[in-house]
DNA sequence: CTGTATCCATTTGGATACTG
DNA sequence: CAGTATCCAAATGGATACAG
């Protein structure tokens, strides 16, 4: 029986299915932020880390060949010394910026909005904490 | 100096802008699912576990308190034995679940194509990595 | 039923040293 | 410069038991 017939998202549960991991992989992080930023320009491996901001090495490089391997970054090695490698997106990877950027877009534009709802929150629990 | 002018998700790195906050909350991994299930119809909470599967109470619990606090789910505790407990979205969650919607579809529709890079980068991976 | 608390396994992430 | 490898600390996540 289908559990979610309105959501292929929503699997019974079984076993993981690719759909979900692609979808982790973009919302992931890292690669959220790497998505948008090459959605500006292509950017050096060594640009993308400085661009981030708090992003080690190994993090950076796992959460790029993630999303080369998903098609969705495309990565140029230039055979030079000392080397130089260039991460861009590809179609299908530009499809995916889009929709991460509008959903940063999104946070950005009512993050007013979700500071009161925190602070409301906080207030009420504090309240209700006490006897 | 900006480190990034176009685009204000990307901070310098110093402190962790709460902007980026709510898209980590937003694009969580349990997060992305309670605001697509919710987007279809408020749940209880043993609705939402069931429907999402794989997901442990704790999890689904701490998930839950994260949105309500950041104003995008409402929680309505019914007094009643045995206690009842449903979840629905605010306005501000409804929007936010929109975005989220929108990257599950694009994520669903774009499978296939993923899939092919997958294999194309597998192999080739294959044949340079032996000599 | 809806959680909370606890313990434990896995994962993530950072620092460092090193290679091509 | 662009990684890889290793080690270790910290965060995440799940299973279980239990409480209101």
């Amino acid at each position: 029986m289908a559990v979610s017939a309105v959501n292929p998202l929503i699997s019974s549960g079984e076993t993981m299915c690719p759909h979900r991991l692609v979808l982790e992989h973009v919302t992931s992080r890292w690669g959220v932020l790497v998505l948008i930023q090459l959605l500006d320009r292509p950017h050096r491996f060594s640009e993308l880390r400085r661009a981030i901001g708090r992003v080690s090495e190994k993090m950076l490089t796992q959460t790029l060949q993630t999303l080369e391997r998903d098609g969705l970054v495309h990565r140029d090695a230039k055979p030079v010394i000392p080397p130089r490698v260039d991460y861009s997106l590809t179609g299908l990877g530009r499809e995916a910026a889009e929709q991460v950027r509008g959903l940063a877009e999104w946070t950005a534009r009512r993050m007013s909005a979700v500071q009161e709802a925190r602070e409301g929150y906080d207030a009420r629990k504090a309240d209700t904490g006490q006897r």
